[in-house]
RNA sequence: CGGGGCAUGGCGCAGUUUGGUAGCGCAUCUGCUUUGGGAGCAGAGGGUCGCCGGUUCGAGUCCGGCUGCCCCGACCA
């Protein structure tokens, strides 16, 4: 491609509405252009990567025996009704009437659709398994949309949903999904790690998240160091103390403690260590009006565990100081277990605790030397808090390690959550009829390049990975329009390089040398050629991979054969 | 949705305090010079100052309302 051909436009400043790297990135390289929040054009350049990134999926699906199928973007409400998402699925479901006002929706997934034809379409175990994938715009009306295009309310997602007959079958084609994504994130050169992830009402060890790893990712995932344990944070175990209880060796005391409501302060004024205290949450319940959580004053809550306890609303939502008071009598601050009616969880860590520090459930005043089984009443054990770095790892081997992911893909085996409402079901073979059991699937396509630029970047700009770079070399002939040597020898190189099926940028436009350099390593060509009468008076070329800082001479009769070498 | 902020050529911003008919840098176009790290000079084009209403002789600026966007918290690929 000659790049005087190409419209680009990059830009030096970055626009203000980007905050993240690969937005600001992406918008400076002129890969994509926001229509509005959340909505954004692709243009030339960026599609280049968006197409690599969608065809290695497309080979690792082909591959590992999915069909590719295309569903519409919108579908008839009716379906979601009968999935029961219609009501559950909240405003982030798009809906609209069409001019007959007959209710429709935009599709943010198709488990329904798909459902839908396999129902009517497959009628006997004979055709099974069977996995049908697409490559499809989604649409999610995000409360916020931001991150450019890595969360979007318009994206491009790669959708999978495989169907079987039993359970063991589901898991083999849950493998061979693992599998292919394994392939698809490696291919593209990307540094990922799968991780469990919180497999919500469903339950059991049946769903994984890819995360690509970056400092600016979104999510917090844990790993081991010793075996390949890995979870997101949200749902890697804590696992219980392995030391015992100490016993009682303080009377419980009542300490006033005026204005201290947080940890940090209450644990400076009685100077002692958060580990020493506990905290008392009151979440609303859903049977009583509120459920006492309790966990270590160095510790987090995790939202996600905690909602799954019997009695605890679900999503969690923290109690209202009304609650607070009808329950305790006192305000959040000095919340504490002792003499607390009610259903009480208290986190491992914090049961593991003697002569510990809580709220007096009286303001200004908090107990020291309380203990749980002399001091207060039942209380249930459980796994509420976030694990932290250095914790046991719940694999029994190594500790645990943290980093930040960007969640990129991420496989389910539904079970018949889908199937059972929708009905569908095939004759196996005894002739009986049976629901199906259903897997899903999904990468976040536009959302892989934009993680592909945050975890590979510099100052200069983009460091595409070789599989994703929109083109592989940028030839940079220096003075072109004045040096016949220089142009005759660029111009011999693009066509023979094209001529390999290498794909080239071919900078011929009338710019400087300091500007051809700049856009090249914004853009993030891996390979660099550049052609300069210096050079080419000794007879030689220079070559400059992305990531380096030094440029390598080679002569110039030599360049197919040495670019090629470096192509691997 | 709650909290905070912004809205002025394509992009980044100043001008708003104290009302007087819009400016800077980048980008774009033309010419000349320049050509190994985002050039110089000369010239040019491009803005209903987010929208609606009000105050005023006069509003980018003051007042009221609306809209859009960005940032921080609960969802997701």
């Amino acid at each position: 491609m000659r790049l005087s051909q190409y419209p680009i436009n990059t830009a030096k400043e970055t626009p203000a509405e980007a905050e993240v790297l690969s937005h600001q990135l992406m918008l400076r390289a002129g890969l994509i252009r926001r229509e509005a929040a959340g909505l954004y054009s692709w243009l030339p350049m960026g599609l280049r990567t968006l197409r690599k990134a969608e065809t290695i999926i497309r080979e690792e699906m082909d591959r590992a025996g999915a069909l590719e199928v295309i569903m519409p973007v919108f579908q008839p409400a009716e379906l979601w009704q009968e999935s029961g998402r219609w009501t559950e699925y909240g405003p982030e479901l798009l809906r609209f009437k069409d001019r007959h006002e007959r209710d429709f929706v935009a599709g943010p997934t198709h488990e329904e659709v798909i459902t839908d034809i396999v129902r009517r379409d497959i009628k006997s175990y004979r055709q099974l398994p069977v996995n049908f994938y697409q490559v499809q715009t989604k649409f999610r009306d995000e409360i916020r949309p931001r991150f450019g295009v890595m969360r979007a309310r318009e994206f491009i997602m790669k959708d999978a949903y495989s169907f079987h007959v039993d359970a063991a079958s589901l898991q083999q084609g849950y493998r061979a999904m693992y599998d292919a994504y394994t392939r698809i994130f490696t291919r593209m050169g990307l540094d990922f790690r799968a991780v469990r992830a919180d497999s919500g009402p469903i339950g059991g060890d049946v769903s994984q998240e890819f995360h690509v790893l970056a400092a600016s990712g979104e999510d917090a995932i844990v790993f081991s160091d010793e075996d390949g344990y890995a979870a997101n944070l949200e749902a890697a175990e804590a696992l219980p103390p392995m030391e015992p209880r100490p016993a009682p060796r303080e009377t419980m005391t009542r300490v006033p403690t005026p204005g201290a409501r947080t940890i940090v302060e209450l644990s400076r004024m009685l100077e002692v260590e958060p580990s020493r205290c506990v905290k008392t949450l009151l979440v609303e319940g859903s049977e009583e009006d509120v459920v006492a959580l309790v966990v270590r004053g160095d510790h987090e809550l995790n939202a996600v565990k905690a909602q799954r306890l019997p009695g605890v609303a679900n999503p969690l939502r923290m109690a209202g100081a009304e609650r607070i008071a009808r329950a305790t009598g006192a305000q959040a601050g000095y919340i504490g277990p002792v003499g607390l009616r009610g259903r009480v969880y208290v986190d491992h860590s914090a049961l593991a605790l003697a002569d510990f520090i809580c709220g007096a459930n009286e303001k200004d005043m908090h107990l020291t030397g309380v203990n749980w089984d002399r001091d207060v009443g039942a209380v249930t054990a459980a796994d509420i808090r976030n694990v932290r770095e250095g914790d046991p790892s719940p694999s029994g081997r190594g500790h645990l390690r943290m980093a930040r992911g960007i969640e990129v893909g991420h496989i389910f085996q539904l079970g018949s959550k889908y199937s059972r409402p929708l009905k569908a079901a095939v004759l196996d073979e005894s002739g009986k009829e049976v629901t199906l059991l259903m897997g899903c699937y999904g990468i976040g396509v536009t959302r892989v390049v934009a993680a592909a630029i945050e975890q590979n970047h510099d100052e200069r700009g983009i460091i595409w990975p070789e599989p994703l770079a929109p083109f592989q070399v940028v030839l940079v002939p220096l003075n072109l329009q004045k040096s016949a040597r220089v142009r005759e020898v660029a111009d011999r190189l693009y066509n023979e390089l094209s001529a390999q099926g290498i794909e080239v940028l071919y900078d011929d436009r009338d710019a400087r040398p300091g500007v051809k350099f700049a856009d090249a390593e914004l853009l993030g060509i891996p390979h660099r050629l550049v052609v300069g009468d210096r050079g080419l008076e000794a007879g030689r070329l220079e070559y400059r991979y992305r990531r380096d800082s030094e440029n390598t001479e080679f002569a110039a009769g030599e360049a197919i054969d040495f670019i090629k070498a470096r192509m691997r």
